[in-house]
DNA sequence: ATATATACATAATTTCCTTATGTATAAAAC
DNA sequence: GTTTTATACATAAGGAAATTATGTATATAT
């Protein structure tokens, strides 16, 4: 790592992103996730991770449900039907970004 | 536009990627090469623009000449010995991070 | 004469993240 | 059998980097 900031704005995109594959997670599953399929080059932190859910709830793209496994908690988030619009725009942003960033920082490759 | 928050983080990348292909250039040139390469995708804004240069030259990263043309001020940027080695190591760390991102919300393309 | 473009700057605020800390249970290691 | 690590949530303090708003000044276009 040493990069982690450029992930700075993209965590409510990435947590979407799984949600839409994957029908629903909770928080710690969905930080081990993401360090599996980034081969650990990207780590959650709880910090961001749990108030990032509680955003996305409050903002209506989630909702949540609490589940008692092993005699632990979980909590089980999964997208609104609104949540499943935005999800869809939110990649056709990220992946415009991508693009223009490619084209900004590799020019002759794009 | 509506996806400028994706680019958080990455603008200081962004200048020091011009500069290391343009010899030297000042604020407000940035600010247009940068509209015209992503085609009014990126708009720097001037409240972020001065702070970041201000900061990459206050870290030994880029050294400043003030010229006037056409009775205007014009502060000329150019990479230090030191901003040149750093921008080496940003510009791959964006680049695994733009790979990261595409294996993340486009995992069947990568 | 007025609006737009060029060219710099900074202050107040917001957003999003890091770091630190807290609670609690289960499993593994020593 | 006790301590460490993993699982699972949460929030508060602080910092970095942006947005938004505002300011100065000259040149060009309408």
């Amino acid at each position: 790592m040493g990069n982690q900031k450029l992930y700075k704005g993209s965590l409510q995109t990435i947590i979407l992103k799984l949600l839409e594959e994957n029908d629903k997670m909770y928080g710690y599953e969905i930080t081990q996730r993401v360090k599996q399929l980034t081969k650990g080059e990207l780590n959650i932190t709880e910090g961001a991770l749990y108030p990032a859910l509680h955003k996305l709830e409050a903002d209506g793209l989630l909702d949540v449900e609490v589940a008692k496994v092993d005699n632990r908690l979980r909590k089980y988030y999964k997208l609104t039907e609104n949540g499943t619009k935005e999800t869809v725009s939110r990649l056709a942003e990220m992946e415009e970004f991508l693009k223009t960033m490619q084209t900004i920082v590799n020019p002759k490759f794009v």
